[in-house]
DNA sequence: AGTACTCGTTACAACGTTGTACTGAATTCA
DNA sequence: TGAATTCAGTACAACGTTGTAACGAGTACT
């Protein structure tokens, strides 16, 4: 059986508050004390049962991480994020798969999971602003879409400028025609859109609806499927930006396919900055989210939510840096004209 | 503040334990007094409280899944069954993140992560065999070494098996010259090795020191870098095949960015079918462990040890399958010769 | 009619922890 | 020297749940 307060109590001869005062670091205990208990705990091996701390004092120590697709690498980078910067307030992180479902993600919302849980952090996908009306049972951070502003704490990256310098990026190598993929209903995408236009506006490029094409999941698949319809247009693009580094690699893996060269022929830019992006041939040019940042950010939200009950508190939004990070998929180009 | 059982009880008008069958479906219960009390519990939105259910029982229904890098698709993507897996059987999962540290992994075989953990599911990677010495604090599960047989239960695929298909379909491309990239002192390497071997033995073709150099880390990075040394062989090889498919996927872009084609001038072949291998240029032949059954017994073999408590037991090793998939980067060869 | 049994329900205690209120001793102050 | 204050440590209760034992009211058997 586990070690209990208890036992540490009789063999060092104190009371079990004693021991618990010295386990929480209490300052009323002597120095001797103190030391005789440490000893015995280590003696014994003595560990909190965490069950019982809740019960008493109404807190896990256990947030979770809930995010639509853990095999999405920009997921799974950013819970490895969260779950080292939970570890360093010292509280645990559990991932919650939601497979982007919408229902699944409102119950989360409104912390029907397990009731052992004293927070959320939530990346949305299919959720809607209504799904949040009911919530506020369990503290929550949402991160990536400005949408819910007002209904709950949640981190963001300014997308509207992110994707405004990639677009930059590409249009300052001289690319005219400039598809978009993974501009969808999501508000992300419509942010992102909105950063796109700004800067073929700025350097007097206008807007083809052509080559924004209707996208579905952001996969490699998707990005394949329609790299191939964008190929089949009478003027093709001469650049890419991509909504996320996964639908640039399925892109990508077209391009090269048909014979065209990266970036000689076509350009292409992603977005999340994840690890495949990095070694696929070319290297991934790609706007990098501070994910450290997002979580650090994210993590301290939830945690104050959750340490300052007052239920009249505003939301916060937090804003996350980002950066555009230059690889071969754009860079070994030679302007042209 | 949440509903308890009391409350469900007093709006009944029963006692406390009779919801408490009602909730845990005890049959001791008059089916008129069980709708009753089931139509408050709705009522009032209840739910129980995991952390008294725990402390009254010794159970938390929590496993811990623990793996070196949840960065590595391998581990994110066994992670995915692993969850799903365990949400059939009502379980929730805590993922955690090892860091592949020795001391970390020995912690948690040692049961001394978080005291609400009924058991742990282990992916060790720098784990001894000693480290296990002091085991079973907690039920355990380790995946993938069958270096532990007699310390624990695990869950492992037919390395050696998994290798001489691989290598042989290898041979049977023609080549002769076949490099080995992953060949390190642990267990799993060596397994394969020996498979390696035999396949080479079998088709009567000497296996040559030079193509198996030492290998560090199974990332993208370590394979290419092992990639460039082979190449500068007087000799080089004329098919690779990686223990993973992060070591195939550095390789593979070596090898592009060198100029040679592949399967043409080298042939790749990866272990683990992660999804950037089916989507790379070109797609990765590679072994595909049955990720959902690994899964699956895992979860069945640990809830099994938790459930029958004696220590006497022993341990039981599964066998999961897997199955070579042949991709671009080796079919579309045309054998030589 | 009296005993034995079954059934649905209940009261109580306990799981391991910690906050509150308390005690007795040592120390300080007037 | 007596009263107030500080200090270290303790006893008790409570968090929400469920296993055990017990209960009274029927029902079945003799």
């Amino acid at each position: 059986m586990d070690v209990r307060l208890r036992d540490v109590a009789e063999r060092a001869a104190v009371s079990v508050k004693t021991v618990s005062n010295v386990v929480n670091g209490s300052p009323r205990v002597a120095p001797d004390t103190r030391s005789r208990v440490q000893q015995v705990i280590e003696e014994l091996g003595y560990r909190p049962n965490l069950s019982a701390r809740h019960l008493r004092q109404g807190r896990t120590g256990i947030i979770a991480f809930a995010v639509p697709d853990l095999n999405v690498p920009y997921f799974s980078e950013l819970a490895s994020s969260v779950i080292a910067e939970a570890k360093q307030r010292s509280v645990t992180v559990l991932i919650e798969d939601t497979g982007g479902d919408r229902e699944a993600e409102s119950a989360i919302a409104q912390g029907l999971s397990s009731s052992l849980i004293d927070g959320v952090i939530l990346s949305p996908l299919a959720l809607r602003r209504a799904d949040l009306a009911g919530a506020g049972r369990v503290p929550l951070v949402l991160l990536g879409e400005r949408d819910y502003a007002k209904a709950s704490d949640h981190v963001v990256i300014d997308n509207v400028a992110a994707a405004r310098e990639a677009t930059a990026h590409l249009l300052e190598l001289g690319r005219k025609r400039i598809a978009v993929i993974g501009a969808d209903r999501q508000e992300t995408g419509r942010q992102r859109v909105i950063g796109y236009r700004e800067a073929l506006a700025a350097h007097g490029v206008p807007a083809d609806p052509e080559l924004m094409p209707v996208t579905g999941e952001f996969t490699r698949a998707t990005g394949a499927e329609v790299m191939r319809r964008l190929l089949e247009l009478p003027e093709p693009p001469d650049a890419v930006f991509c909504f996320n580094d996964l639908l640039a690699l399925g892109a990508q893996r077209v391009l090269l396919a048909s014979g065209r060269r990266i970036p000689e022929d076509v350009a292409i830019a992603g977005f999340d900055d994840i690890e495949d992006g990095r070694y696929a041939t070319p290297s991934l040019t790609t706007v990098a989210p501070d994910k450290t940042q997002i979580a650090r950010l994210a993590v301290t939200l939830l945690l104050d939510r959750i340490e300052t009950a007052e239920p009249g508190r505003q939301p916060v939004l937090a804003q996350a840096g980002h950066e555009l990070v230059i690889r071969e998929s754009t860079s070994a180009d030679r302007t042209k004209e």
